[in-house]
DNA sequence: GCAATTACATAAGATACCTATGTATAATTG
DNA sequence: CAATTATACATAGGTATCTTATGTAATTGC
């Protein structure tokens, strides 16, 4: 399990980064497809990734869909075209940042 | 420059590979080091550095030094041997991090 | 039928930053 | 030589983002 400082900031970044992968999700779906890929070592919190999915639909880089399953509903999320656009640019941030943080801590990343 | 959300949990980390690498050093050196490393794009401000060396000296990580320069009293930092420990870790959990994301974003690290 | 899982949501608290402010000496530049 | 910039420390207050805790409810597996 990592340290959840480091986590701090990256988490729009994942969540954008997901749907531009896989399409449209759900909240669940993305806790599920996070603890997969990271293999255990992110686990995103439901009182983290909830108010971070209504705050970029706030803002215009998501859009929700309800789908009935059963007596439930359930909450799709997907990219609009500024969410689009927003993808690379986190992605890219991200990837400067831990560059940068390359040459600062001179690590060999390989 | 970048975004300061994402530096948040590696402040620690790089005043303590800081002082792995280089030796003591007081406050206003470890901003001008990390500035020239990170090539202008990481731009420590005093409001957290301060506070930060603070508590690394406080929970025993680090120790103080005042020397005098003229009129001024410049505060040299050094690693304990509790801090040489946990700079190994530190870093270890960052590196960690970052091939996490790198599967997480499906980045190509290189 | 009971527990675990699925699935959403939000309020309260912790933490770690940044901004702003304060003090003061030293060096540079016009 | 006066004014600006750089050096050098420090802290209070504000903000953002996360975690913990709590709540509700349907579905699945044993």
């Amino acid at each position: 399990m990592h340290s959840s400082e480091l986590l701090k900031g990256t988490l729009q970044t994942i969540v954008l980064k997901l749907l531009a992968d896989y399409g449209r999700m759900y909240g669940y779906e993305i806790t599920q497809k996070v603890k997969e890929l990271s293999e255990g070592k992110i686990l995103l919190t439901e009182g983290s990734l909830y108010p971070t999915l209504h705050k970029l639909e706030a803002e215009g880089l998501l859009v929700t869909e309800k789908v009935h399953i059963g007596k439930r509903v359930r909450k799709y999320y997907a990219l609009t075209s500024v969410g689009r656009t927003s993808v690379s640019e986190r992605v890219g941030e991200f990837t400067e940042f831990i560059k940068t943080m390359g040459f600062v801590l001179q690590l060999r990343l390989n």
